[in-house]
DNA sequence: CATGAATGAGGGTTCATTCAT
DNA sequence: TATGAATGAACCCTCATTCAT
C-alpha cells in the first residue's frame, strides 16, 4: 500500500499517478509494465515514485485494491434489491452488471482479468489474500441466501460451488470472445445466449434420460450422493 | 515452428535443445524466459539459436506443441476404451489421466499451465489457434459419443459444454491447490471428494426444489429451454 | 559534530537519533549506510536531519566520538589501579576489558571495529586526527609507566612500540576469529591462550639460541642498537 | 573467475580491461568502484561486460587474483636465494622487497591495501580462501626454515607467529604513513628505521630488566611457558 | 552451418541533498 | 525550527537479436 507520503500528495497529483499506473498495469502484463513508462506519464520523478510506494508490486497491489472497489461498489449500486426474482434470474442481472462494468471501467476491468490470468501465480496468491474475499464471497452470500429460500439443492456444498459459478462466468466471456473474437460486447444477445446455456447446465445438468434409464441401479447413486455434502 | 536446420540436427541435440527448452518454460512464466539460459544449457551458440528458430515465441510454440502431442498420446494410451462405461465415469477416468499425466510429465504439464493462465493473451490466442482443438476437442468427442448413447440431454450445445467442462476440471484443480496449497498430489482422495461435487453439479444442476415450486409457472421453463441448444 | 540545533534538542529525541545512528554504522560499512534508513528508524524527518547535521559523515564522527568516550570512560573505571601488578599482567587486564567492552557495548565495538578496517583511509584519517589520541595514548600512558618502573627495556621508542601494541592486540582478536569463526566471544579460554603467546613474543622475543651463536659475531649487534632508540 | 567469452578475447582488448578495472580498484573502495566508469574507460558495452564476467565481485576477484600472482611472481624474482643470511635480515629483505613493489606496481599494491583494510568482511574472506594461502604462507614458510636451523625460539607457534608478522610489518607502514604521511616512499631510510625498531622488539622482545627483577619468582614463568607453544 | 562477441536500451531501485512551506 | 516532497544521477544487471567470421 502506498506510503504516506504518497497519500498526503494534492488529489489532482494522487490521480495523475493513478490514471497513468491504471493505463499501464490494463496496456502490459504485469510483468512488461514499466515504472519508466507510468512516471513518464505522471510527469513525476523517478526518486519521486519510490517516495510515493515501496516498488513495482505496492503500486500494482494499491491499482488492484482501487479497481476491486470501484467494481464492488458498482455492483452494490447497480444490484441493490435481490429479494424480488430467484437466483438464477439475480445471476443473470450480476452476469449483466459484470458485463457493464466492462464497458464503464474497461481499464479496471482489464486489470482484473490480467491478474486473474496472470501467470504469476505468488503474486496473484499474494493480491488474494488481501481482495478475495471482496469479489468471490459475493456469489457465496447470493448463494447462501438462495439456500436459505430452498432455491438450490440443500446439499450441495456452498462454497465450493460458488467458486465454479465463478470460474464459469468467467468461462462464458471467455468462450464469446473465442468465437467472436474482436467484436467487443457490443452485440450483447450472444453473449446472452451463452449464459443461459450456462445456468441451464448450472440449473439442471446435463444428464440425459438415457444415463438414469443404463445405470441407475448400479451404484451410481451413491456416487452421486457423495458429491453432494 | 522450427526451421530446417534444427529439423537436420541429431536427435540427441535436438533433445538437448528441447528439454533445455521445457525446463525453462516450466520453469518461469513466459515473459521471464531467458534464451540466454536456454542457450547455456542446451548448450549451444546464441548464433545457433537463431538458426533453429525464429525467436523466442517461435521455440515456445513448438514446446507447447510437444506437450500437448505428448498429453494427447498419453491419455490415447490411457483410455482405450471409452464404451463399457457411463460418460460422468470415463469424465472421472479423465480427470484421473490427466492427475497422472501430472505426475508423469511434471514439466509438460507445468508448462501447460502457465500457458493457460498466461498474462499474455494475445500469444495465448496464437498458441490456441494452433493446439486448442487437440486437447479442448477430446471433451467434444466424448459428448458427442455420450450424447449418442442418450446419456446427456438431447438438446444441449455439445461444443459449449466441452468448454465449460474443460474449465471446471481446471477450477477442480485450481480449488483443491486454493484449499491444500502445498499439499501436492499426494492426497488424490480430496482431490477426487472434489471432482465428485463438480460431477453432481454437472449432471443434475443445482437448482432446488424451493426454486421448482416458486417459479415453475412465472414463464421459467422458456428461459431454461432457450438455455439449451 | 553536530550543529548547535541538535544539541538544542530534548535529551529523549537526541537519544533516539543516536541510538539509530548506531544501529545503522554497527550494521553496514560506512559507504553503505543511509541517511534514509537511520532518519526513518529515529522518526525524524529528512530536513531536520540536515538542520542537526551538516551531512552522513558529520554524523558518523559524532557516533564514533560517543563511541570512543564511551570506551575509554568503560576503560578507566575497570581499570583504576595499575600500581599493583607488573605491566605485562596489565596488558592482559586491558585486554580482557576489551573483550568485556565488546560484550556489554557490541555497538559501538563494532562501529569501532568497522571504521579501524574501513577502506575508505581519507575518512579513517580524518577520524583518526580526532579521536586516535584517546584510545591509542592508552597504550603509550601504561608503557610509560612501565618505563618508569625499568619493567620494559629503557631504550625502545615508547611510542612506536604502543602502536604496535595496538595492532598485535587487534591481530590477537583476529586471529581468534579467522581460526575460529563463528564461535563467538563464548570460548575466552582459547583467545586468552593467543593472547599469551602475543604477550611471549612481545616480552622475550622470538631469537632462538642458533641465532645468537651463528650471527653474534658478524655485526648483528650493531642492527640491533639501532633498532632501539 | 572471468567466464571463457573474455579469455578468448584479442590480448590487447582484455589488457585495456584489466587496466581500466585495476585503475577502478586502486583509486576507490571496493562498495564505491563503478563498472560503469570501468567500461568507458575500457571503451566496450555494457552488455559485453556481463558477457565477460559475472558480475563487479567477479571481476574484482580476477583483478586481486592477477596481483596477487603479480606479487608472487616479483617476490621469487627479487629473493631468490635465503641461504646466506639469517632469518631476521631475511625478513628485512623481504620487506624491501614490499616496498618495491608497492613502488614498481603502486596499482596493485593499493588494490591489495584496500581491500586488506576493506570494511567488507564477507568479501574478504571469499578473497582469502582464494589468495590467502599464496601470500600468508610465505612468512610461515621462512619461519619454518629459520626453525629448522634454530634461529627462532623452537618453542613459538610458528602459525600464529607468522600471522602476527604479517600484521606488524603492514603496521610499519601504517605507522611511516601516519607520522610522515604525504611524504611517499621516498626516505626510505625513515621506514627503514621504523622497521628496525619492530625486528628489535619481535626478536629481543621489549621486557625490562626491571621486570625479571621484580617478578621472577611469582610465578610469572608458568604463564610464559604457556604462552610458548 | 556454426559460432559467440557486440550491442545499448531498458529494467528496478537507492541515494544524499535541497528547498519551499 | 520542522517538515517532507522533489530531484535525477547513478547504481548493477538482463535482454533478444545481429552479424562478421
Amino acid at each position: 500500500m502506498p506510503k504516506q507520503t504518497f497519500l498526503n500528495l494534492p488529489v489532482e497529483k494522487k490521480q495523475r499517478i493513478i490514471d497513468a499506473a491504471a493505463d499501464e498495469f490494463a496496456a502490459f502484463p504485469y510483468l512488461k509494465t514499466s515504472i519508466n513508462r507510468i512516471i513518464k506519464k505522471a510527469d513525476i520523478a523517478k526518486g519521486s515514485f519510490y517516495q510515493y510506494f515501496e516498488n513495482k508490486k505496492d503500486l500494482y497491489k494499491y491499482i488492484i485494491d482501487i479497481a476491486g472497489e470501484t467494481k464492488l461498489k458498482f455492483f452494490r449500486e447497480r444490484l441493490p434489491e435481490y429479494k424480488k426474482i430467484d437466483f438464477f434470474s439475480i445471476l443473470k442481472e450480476v452476469f449483466l452488471a459484470g458485463i457493464e462494468f466492462k464497458r464503464n471501467y474497461p481499464r479496471y476491468s482489464q486489470i482484473g482479468d490480467l491478474l486473474l490470468k496472470g501467470e504469476n501465480e505468488s503474486l496473484k496468491n499474494e493480491i488474494y489474500d488481501m481482495s478475495k474475499p471482496k469479489t468471490n464471497d459475493f456469489y457465496l452470500e447470493l448463494l447462501q441466501k438462495a439456500a436459505e429460500k430452498g432455491e438450490v439443492d440443500a446439499e450441495i456444498d456452498l462454497e465450493f460451488t460458488s467458486y465454479m459459478l465463478t470460474e464459469l462466468t468467467i468461462s462464458v466471456v471467455d468462450y464469446y470472445f473465442k468465437k467472436h473474437s474482436s467484436e467487443g460486447l457490443e452485440d450483447l444477445n450472444k453473449m446472452m445466449a451463452y449464459l443461459d446455456k450456462m445456468l441451464y447446465i448450472v440449473k439442471n445438468g446435463i444428464a440425459g434420460e438415457g444415463y438414469y434409464a443404463a445405470y441407475q441401479d448400479e451404484g451410481i447413486k451413491e456416487n452421486l450422493s457423495s458429491g453432494k455434502n
